[in-house]
DNA sequence: ATGCGGTAAGTCCATGCGTC
DNA sequence: GACGCATGGACTTACCGCAT
């Protein structure tokens, strides 16, 4: 029922979203992705909202999954932004950005929620909408028409000093441990015998303990719980002290408590802090947020080779041209002065991909003007700081980068005869819009087959249903094959239909372009087309289910009978030799027909059952 | 060594459910 | 009601065995 997007295609619609914003640019990722906007970064990442199939049907949400790559995210210092994603209703919905970074990756999917008539009343009144949730937290709710407004304003909506942030919540069980230490009133005595042992006199102790027991007792400490809760450890109270301390009631007994209420809060938590120690030894002083966002500059100058050095060797040597390409883009960063002088920015724990772009600036000047920042994002991305150097040779041509990166994720990338450019961060979403802008019904017409499923259709099957993804008009498009497979379709398709496309494939790790030189479909897995004397054809993706259906359509028994022999045993048999087992597989009456063979083989074996049983079958390898 | 066909294993994510 | 882990489907990637 709820309609689910890739993240990709979340992220497509965020990009989409900001349409007429040019103050935006995205630096890379692909959702959770790092962008700038009208000056600001931050890491975003969207979900879809779902139900949260509680009893009260209203409460939808998303979940943050734990991931890897969210700890840069989690330890940098800007700010990060869930969104989730209501395609019904065109709304985003966020949280705290605060509060949602405290609770990344704390556990292994953490909830965030909203409400669906929230979402519903953001659409249909194509305004901001808020609530309170029941766990100190607030939602906001959106029209993605305000997504700019909203990103550029989250401040604003979610102030910096404004309510701390999962209060209770059971994923953060530091804070809530270190916050029931504090707020102890029994630890004021250990506190004072600790005083006593460090030689302070007996006034200064008993001053010092009446104040503790005061804040804790009048109810000081409760009401500002939420400064000391923002924390996860004892000895990052410290960093709240002034604040607290600042506050017109505290401060108006400051006197009254001889004016040591801020020294005494500080001892008590240093003793509190050591009283820890043990257990606390991962989070010493070095550990504080400050600390955290000043790091990236201590970064900033680690050990290097002597730029001068490579200077000397690579001043001969064009480290450009065998890496551009014909739309005059660099394809691989691979001059060493400037691997150098990237690697500051870039090889260090808090990358820095704007600086480096800065540097990128200062040394092509306009040489690279077709590129833009997230091209450049691809090459830092493709640098292997352990090996950065590369070996430029005769020989490093175009075509050995494509048997490198062969293995590969690629993504496909087609270029109209205007010179106008389809390339999605998911092969398929490039697939479908370009069959969904060229004539479907011809398509259609073309009667392209994939597993016995035209390629373009109205017909849902029902074995791959989820893979028929639907576009304009009712259309459904098959898209269960590989990327190099979509490719040879919409090259078919360009030929048929004289479209004059342009079909590549592009590297996702080095953002290169690949044009596969070799013929059409001999990369592809090859099939086996049986056209049956009904005029039912099958062509599966495995050659296998040929051979299976033509075994059942024959009969077992009558195959059996033929002797075909297939690893040193009949082609049709019961019991499979232990090693046979899987490539045996069922034709009906406990018969098993043994599929370990190559295409060939199987080809020949179909074309025999049929010749020796008379089946009249049409037989061909596509 | 390399490529290919096939399968196992891994990943992602929406949905479902037990617990507090 | 709030929370987050478990589950299972869809999809992707890694790996294995075999043939060349």
């Amino acid at each position: 029922m709820i309609k689910k997007i890739s993240r990709y295609s979340l992220q497509q619609i965020f990009i989409e979203s900001l349409e007429g914003c040019n103050s935006f640019q995205i630096i890379n990722g692909l959702n959770p992705f790092h962008l700038t906007l009208n000056g600001k970064e931050c890491y975003i990442y969207i979900k879809n909202l779902s139900p949260a199939y509680f009893s009260n049907p209203d409460i939808w949400r998303v979940q943050l999954p734990r991931r890897e790559d969210f700890e840069v995210i989690k330890n940098s210092a800007i700010d990060f932004i869930l969104l989730g994603y209501d395609s019904e209703n065109k709304v985003y919905t966020t949280w705290h950005p605060k509060w949602t970074k405290q609770r990344l990756n704390k556990g292994e999917s953490v909830s965030f929620y909203s409400r669906l008539s929230l979402q519903e009343e953001a659409a249909s009144t194509q305004s901001i909408k808020r609530l309170s949730l029941n766990n100190d937290g607030e939602v906001i709710a959106f029209p993605r028409e305000q997504l700019e407004f909203i990103l550029s304003n989250l401040k604003i909506f979610f102030q910096d000093e404004s309510d701390y942030v999962a209060i209770g919540s059971k994923r953060r069980p530091e804070a809530n441990e270190a916050y029931k230490t504090f707020a102890d009133p029994k630890n004021i005595a250990a506190f004072a015998k600790s005083m006593a042992n460090d030689g302070n006199s007996s006034a200064t102790i008993a001053n010092y303990c009446h104040i503790l027991r005061s804040l804790l007792n009048d109810g000081y400490i409760t009401r500002y719980r939420k400064l000391f809760l923002s924390y996860n450890n004892l000895n990052e109270y410290h960093n709240v002290v002034s604040e607290f301390c600042s506050q017109p009631e505290i401060s108006d007994r400051n006197e009254q408590w001889h004016n040591a209420t801020n020294t005494a809060l500080n001892a008590y938590i240093t003793f509190l802090s050591k009283g820890q120690s043990d257990v606390l030894h991962n989070h010493g002083a070095d550990d504080s947020p400050q600390d955290a966002i000043d790091s990236p500059q201590n970064q900033l100058d680690p050990p290097s080779q002597n730029p001068g050095d490579k200077d000397e060797d690579s001043s001969d040597i064009d480290w450009e041209a065998p890496y551009t390409n014909s739309a005059g883009k660099l394809t691989k960063i691979a001059n060493p002065v400037l691997i150098d002088k990237l690697r500051p920015f870039l090889d260090c724990e808090y990358v820095s991909p704007v600086r480096a772009y800065n540097e990128i600036e200062d040394f092509y000047g306009d040489r690279y003007s077709k590129m833009n920042m997230g091209d450049w994002m691809q090459l830092f991305k493709a640098i292997n700081w352990a090996a950065p150097y590369v070996q430029l040779s005769h020989e490093a041509s175009t075509q050995a980068e494509v048997a490198k990166t062969r293995s590969k994720t690629e993504l496909l990338r087609v270029e109209y005869p205007d010179g106008r450019v389809i390339q999605h961060p998911k092969a398929i979403d490039t697939f479908t819009e370009v069959i969904e802008d060229n004539y479907p019904d011809l398509i259609h017409e073309l009667n392209i087959l994939h597993a016995n499923v035209n390629l373009v259709t109205k017909e849902r099957s029902e074995q791959y249903a989820s893979a028929q993804k639907e576009i304009a008009n009712g259309w459904l498009v098959f898209t269960n094959i590989n990327t190099r497979r979509k490719r040879e379709d919409l090259l078919k398709i360009s030929e048929e239909l004289g479209l004059g496309l342009k079909v590549d494939l592009v590297s996702i790790v080095t953002g290169e372009i690949i044009t596969p030189s070799n013929e059409p479909s001999t990369s592809a897995r090859q099939k086996i087309k049986v056209t049956f004397p009904d005029g039912r054809v099958i062509q599966p993706h495995k050659v296998l289910e040929s051979l299976v259906e033509v075994v059942k359509y024959a009969g077992p028994e009558r195959v059996r009978d033929l002797n075909i022999i297939v690893c040193a045993d009949n082609l049709v048999l019961k019991t499979p030799k232990p090693r046979y087992i899987k490539p045996c597989k069922p034709v009906g009456n406990g018969w098993f027909v043994n599929t370990c063979s190559d295409t060939p083989t199987k080809y020949e074996q179909i074309k025999k059952i049929s010749t020796d049983l008379g089946l009249d079958l049409q037989v061909e390898i596509i």
